[in-house]
DNA sequence: GCGATGATGAACT
DNA sequence: GTTCATCATCGCA
C-alpha cells in the first residue's frame, strides 16, 4: 500500500500531533526543542546524545530514539558525500539542525539529522524509536494495527513510513515551525555503541548507537560497548 | 541513454 | 537463518 499522511481532523490532530507545549495533549511532561546549535557538532558527538530524545511531528506523533547512526565527512566511505556533493546529497551539506532525506533502493525514506556547519557534510541517520503517546496515526501509516507498536518505527525505512515523510522534507529546518523537531524531556537512558548495519565499507567503524536493552531496535547488537554520558 | 548499485524490508525456510 | 522485490540515483559511454 502506498504510505499517506493521514489527514488529521481537528480532533485527531489534538489527540496524536498537537504541538506538545506543556505536554498537555499528548500527557508528555514539557520538552524544549533542540536548538541547531546542539547539532553544530561532529555527528559522532551528537549521536550518542540523541539516543532518548524525541522526534515528534505535528499532526502524526512521535517517538523515543532508541537507534541512530553517524555519518562522518572525513574518512567514511559510507557517507554519502564522501565523493562530493550530488543534487540528491545536497541537503547533508546544509546548515545544522535540518533534515536530509533520501530514497534507498528506492522505495525506503530514510531520515537524517543534519550535523556540523553548513558545508560540511555530516549527519545522524534515524534507525528506530520507540512509539509515544497516541500511535494511531503512526500505524496507520504502516498498515498496522493496535498493538503492532514494536514493528511501527524498528527500521530506518519503517521510521520514515510512519511518520509519513517524503522528499518535500529534504533540507527542512526542525523545530515547532517546520512541524518536525527533537525534544528532549531531560531523559537520559543508557548509550551503548556499536557497528553500523547495511554498508558495505566503513560499517566497521563504531557510529550506531542504541539505547541500551531497547525491545524497539531494528536488530540486537552484535557487541555492544558503553558510551559514557 | 543505460547499467550497476544500494544507510531496506518483507517473506520466506 | 536466507532470498528477493523494487526503483531512484549515480557514473559512464
Amino acid at each position: 500500500m502506498i504510505p499517506r499522511v493521514a489527514e488529521p481532523t481537528p480532533g485527531r490532530r489534538a489527540a496524536a500531533g498537537g504541538v506538545p507545549s506543556g505536554g498537555r495533549d499528548l500527557g508528555w511532561p514539557s520538552m524544549r526543542v533542540l536548538p541547531p546549535s546542539f547539532f553544530a557538532r561532529p555527528a559522532d558527538l551528537v549521536a550518542p546524545e540523541l539516543i532518548g530524545k524525541i522526534l515528534w511531528r505535528e499532526g502524526v506523533g512521535g517517538g523515543r530514539l532508541v537507534e541512530v547512526e553517524a555519518y562522518l565527512p572525513e574518512d567514511d566511505p559510507a557517507c554519502h558525500a564522501h565523493r562530493g556533493m550530488t543534487p540528491r546529497n545536497r541537503a547533508m551539506f546544509g546548515p545544522p539542525g535540518t533534515v536530509y532525506v533520501y530514497v534507498s533502493y528506492g522505495v525506503h525514506l530514510l531520515l537524517n539529522l543534519v550535523c556540523e556547519v553548513e558545508g560540511v557534510a555530516a549527519a545522524v541517520l534515524v534507525r528506530a524509536m520507540e512509539p509515544l503517546g497516541d500511535t494511531s496515526i503512526l500505524l496507520e501509516n504502516r498498515g498496522l494495527g493496535p498493538g503492532d507498536e514494536r514493528s511501527a518505527t524498528s527500521g530506518p525505512g519503517r521510521v520514515g513510513q510512519a511518520l509519513g515523510l517524503d522528499m518535500g522534507w529534504n533540507s527542512v529546518e526542525l523545530g515547532f515551525e517546520s512541524g518536525l523537531a527533537v525534544l528532549d524531556d531531560g531523559v537520559a537512558p543508557p548509550v551503548e555503541t556499536t557497528g553500523r548495519i547495511g554498508v558495505s565499507s566503513g560499517g566497521h567503524l563504531n557510529l550506531r548507537y542504541i539505547l541500551a536493552g531497547s525491545r524497539y531496535l531494528s536488530r540486537p547488537p552484535r557487541c555492544g560497548a558503553p558510551v559514557a554520558r
